[in-house]
RNA sequence: GCCGAUGUGGCUCAGUGGCAGAGCAGCUGAUUCGUAAUCAGCAGGUCGGCGGUUCAAAUCCGCCCAUCGGCUCCA
């Protein structure tokens, strides 16, 4: 007998010499599973999910992402055979499986049009309708090489190259198409059921911006035409909780023609902005920071000084004041800096935390721009920590704290990055390396998942970064600490040690929303636009049920005005309905209905948002209702 | 910046060479209404901008601007 252990656990005993398609078939049956990859030594045979490596069996149903990744390469592979049998000068480059479906990139004198998707899906149907087998080969380097130079696909002999010299070199064929590929792949083209190109885009070769550009096509693939639709349908969804969309809809914001990049923020989405400031002073204040405020223009010498003049000038904007040079600032830090040199600081002043909600101002180029999440004027909310070499630990800490306080205050799943030493960067390699392995100790300490994102620290120092997700699962960076040794050397900072001696202090940036206006992005998406009471730019709507009762829903308009609720009173000549479809619609938390009962018997009927109808209270009760919830900047109560 | 697509009233969109349209929003009037759209009327556009082709351009061509999806880059 032969025992195999399972990725559940589970051991299972099988007759020697039986066949991994037999396992396949009787694990199908023991699961009643409906997936259908079984994977053995890169060859994926028909039946259930199972991987084979070292002895050992794990079992994956379609829908775990290995399974998905080999289903959507093969598609990947199909589409590209299509593309060829259409267009057969094209050359290919590469095609892998992402998250949400492949792409390939193709080198092609034809100029893919989204109509022409539905010719390749058509030929795409064809292939998979043929069911071609798809058969692994395995060629020497030099056999490769030479294969693929034969077709004049030099993209592939450009991937042979650079691959290692023993390397076996795989390469998958099916029918006419033969692609070089790691594998593994589906047994045969007939597998795949559900598919759909996506989009179209320019990508640059091996992603390098001086490389040729390449016509990528972005498409999905679901063993099930229903997962297909799913997915489909979740993109529909997005869309309706995209930030753009609903920040003209909600009134939060608008973006135009004559300022690209620089938002305009409309009275409701002030409220938001003003709010989270103010959430933002207060818990600053507890956490032991001071603030303070910096010019948006400063002179060339100060930023020649920071660095930022050899490091960042493509980025900077530029002006001049009486014949002298000037750049408008695009970080807080060289302000921050100069206010800490206005006075000798002791190390007893250690830790010293200085905030700063600055506006900064960076040239973006034109095609990066997007709604609120990317723009070239935007503010941060900066701090910048001075303190002894033996604080650092404790003080990422106490910043790694603080930020999940703010995160968690609105129910944000997040992501961290340590970002490494970029290319173009200042200091010695022995500072980036203590810097680094201070901010690893840190999250190590706090016992932090994350992940390195190699060279994509900032020009002065390594950092953290905490990405958040958009509506379509997009990340965005939005907290960054940034250790810097460099500033401070740079400024020549120093303070009086207990040795009576100077020293340099060192230096911590970091934001927590990042940007404002990206975080508003975020947040907005995260909630569809239904802000928490305490966010939302109108927290109650008085609605009187007709005009009879206008004088009534003055009096109690003016009872929540006078508490600092932010309420509107809609008089407009509409019938209720109408005027409840208007304020859900604008996710207003609160609406309060007055009519005749109400006026009898001083009350006022609330409405919630997603509770519905709370029933009847009187007006101080509601108040203190919603007055509880604005003070505890309560998430939700629903 | 690069590749591709798009741009028509405040918003969403029809209109593919021959008189610029609809719905919503707005305004006026009627209606006085009980939990997601009451009825009628009125007003609103240099069709992103500039140039070209044509008897005639929202429509065809060129350049530019902006936006959208990506690439590169980044908070």
């Amino acid at each position: 007998m032969l025992t195999i252990t399972f990725k559940d656990g589970n051991n299972r005993e099988y007759e020697e010499g039986i066949s991994l398609y037999q396992i396949a078939q009787d694990l199908s049956k023991k699961l009643a599973s409906n997936a259908v990859v079984a994977l053995f030594n890169d060859v994926l045979t028909d039946m259930n999910a199972v991987i084979t490596t070292d002895g050992k069996v794990e079992f994956f149903t379609i829908d775990d992402p290995i399974a998905l990744e080999v289903y959507r390469h093969t598609t990947s592979h199909i589409m590209a055979q299509a593309v060829k049998r259409l267009w057969p000068e094209t050359l290919v480059a590469i095609g892998p499986a992402i998250d949400k479906g492949f792409y390939y990139d193709f080198d092609s004198s034809h100029t893919f049009t989204p109509d022409d998707f539905k010719l390749i899906e058509e030929e795409m149907q064809k292939i998979i309708k043929a069911d071609y087998p798809i058969v692994r080969k395995e060629y020497s380097r030099e056999e490769a090489l030479t294969y693929f130079k034969n077709l004049g696909e030099h993209y592939k002999t450009e991937l042979i190259e650079g691959l290692d010299e023993n390397a076996v070199i795989s390469l998958y064929e099916q029918e006419d198409f033969v692609d070089l590929c790691a594998g593994p792949h589906l047994p045969s083209t007939g597998r795949v059921k559900a598919y759909k190109l996506m989009s179209l885009a320019g990508a640059y070769w091996r992603g390098n911006e001086n490389n040729q550009m390449l016509q990528r096509i972005y498409a999905t693939s679901y063993p099930k035409k229903s997962a297909l639709d799913d997915y489909i349908n979740k993109l529909e969804e997005a869309k309706k909780r995209d930030h753009r969309k609903l920040g003209r809809e909600l009134g939060l914001f608008v973006l135009l023609e004559e300022g690209p990049g620089f938002p305009f923020f409309l009275p409701k989405g002030m409220v938001i902005r003003n709010e989270l400031e103010r959430y933002w002073r207060e818990e600053h204040r507890k956490a032991g920071y001071d603030e303070i405020r910096t010019p948006i223009i400063l002179n060339q010498q100060l930023w020649e000084q920071s660095g930022h003049w050899d490091h960042y000038q493509e980025n900077m904007y530029f002006t001049e004041i009486d014949e002298g040079s000037y750049a408008v600032k695009p970080m807080n830090c060289p302000g921050g800096m100069l206010v800490y040199k206005q006075n000798a600081h002791s190390y007893r002043e250690f830790p010293m935390r200085v905030g700063e909600i600055g506006l900064v101002h960076r040239h973006e180029k034109s095609g990066v721009l997007h709604g609120l999440m990317r723009v070239r004027a935007f503010t941060q909310d900066d701090a910048h920590i001075f303190m002894l070499p033996d604080q650092v630990i404790t003080e990422i800490k106490a910043v790694i704290d603080l930020i999940d306080i703010f995160y968690r205050k609105f129910g944000f799943r997040y992501s961290v990055e340590l970002s490494t030493k970029p290319e173009k960067s200042m200091g010695s390699e022995e500072m980036w390396n203590k810097a680094t392995d201070s901010l690893a100790q840190a999250l190590n300490e706090k016992g932090m998942e994350y992940q390195i994102n190699p060279g994509d620290g900032a020009f002065y120092g390594p950092k953290i970064d905490y990405h958040l997700k958009d509506s379509l699962d997009r990340t965005w960076q939005c907290g960054t600490i940034q250790l810097d040794f460099q500033m401070p050397e740079k400024f020549d900072l120093n303070y009086i040690g207990e040795d009576g001696n100077k020293h340099r202090p060192v230096m911590i940036h970091r934001v927590i929303y990042g940007s404002i206006e990206r975080f508003i992005g975020i947040l907005t998406e995260h909630f569809a636009g239904a802000f928490p009471t305490w966010l939302a730019p109108v927290q109650a709507k008085i609605i009187p049920v007709s005009e009879h009762y206008h004088d009534y829903a003055k009096t109690i308009y003016e009872k929540l005005f006078n508490e600092n609720i932010r309420c509107e009173l809609d008089n407009r000549n509409e019938k209720l309905g109408y005027k409840i479809r208007d304020g859900q619609m604008q996710k207003i938390p609160y609406l309060l209905i007055v009519g005749a009962k109400e006026e009898e018997n001083n009350s006022i009927a609330v409405r919630h948002r997603k509770l519905g109808e709370l029933g009847s209270m009187t007006g101080e009760e509601f108040i203190s209702r919603i007055s509880i919830e604005i003070r505890d900047r309560v998430l939700t109560n629903e």
